[in-house]
DNA sequence: TTGTTATATAACGCAAACGTTATATAACAT
DNA sequence: ATGTTATATAACGTTTGCGTTATATAACAA
């Protein structure tokens, strides 16, 4: 899974997850993208690369402008490789709590 | 969220997400974590660092050992950043079943 | 005690990441 | 045509990341 080096190290960067939050509003252009950063329109712009090559967002052509918008496949991907970690953490906690109940049962047992 | 930094970046690389699959099977030692790997073993250790500095995996001495598990906290502050993009994407999706829709109606009006 | 096993840390090199400034391109307005 | 706006790319420096080897520590076994 070559493109979720991508996307994880897409997400590692709080600029980008800036980016990421604000495009969840909806779709914006660089220019508008850049605004609230104290960055350069370069560095922006080096970012949406970042982010489009990790399949996170897309972008259309509209006449000078670039307005770019959430991908939804990416995400997708980063949940299916979680989804091992919540399954794997699930089955530990079912164990805990096995534990707990064998616990439980033995101080009733004590108890009674 | 300073730590969603760590957490990301933790994750961006395909060695300490192997090692991540690898603890979703259960306990493990650092050298039996090193074991599949052709790297050396201060490089899985540093790996391992890594991981724990993110919160991912917790670690315990028994002996001479230290085996690593999964952190039972780890993806939740990860899965409540995501559940951001989550909903922004689903309502694009319904945005996007509404324009679907809107066409459908005036299809079927057409038609008729 | 002495050797071995399990792990960590230090020192170093190289490649990648992120920022900057300067410049290119291409659409738009005049 | 000419200037302006929106964006991309190139060139460069600095920091960070990942690997290595060499060495330290500390438990265990003899």
């Amino acid at each position: 899974m070559a493109n979720l080096d991508a996307a994880f190290a897409a997400m590692a960067d709080p600029t980008r997850r800036a980016i990421l939050a604000r495009l969840a509003l909806g779709e914006a252009t660089v220019m508008q993208l850049a605004a609230p950063f104290d960055i350069t329109q370069p560095a922006v712009s080096r970012h949406l690369k970042v982010l489009e090559g990790a399949g996170l967002i897309v972008r259309r052509i509209e006449g000078t402008k670039r307005p770019c918008r959430l991908a939804p496949t990416a995400i997708t991907e980063i949940d299916q490789w979680l989804d091992m970690l919540r399954s794997a953490l699930a089955k530990n906690y079912d164990r805990l709590d096995a534990v707990l109940d064998g616990i439980k049962a033995s101080d009733e047992r004590k108890q009674s």
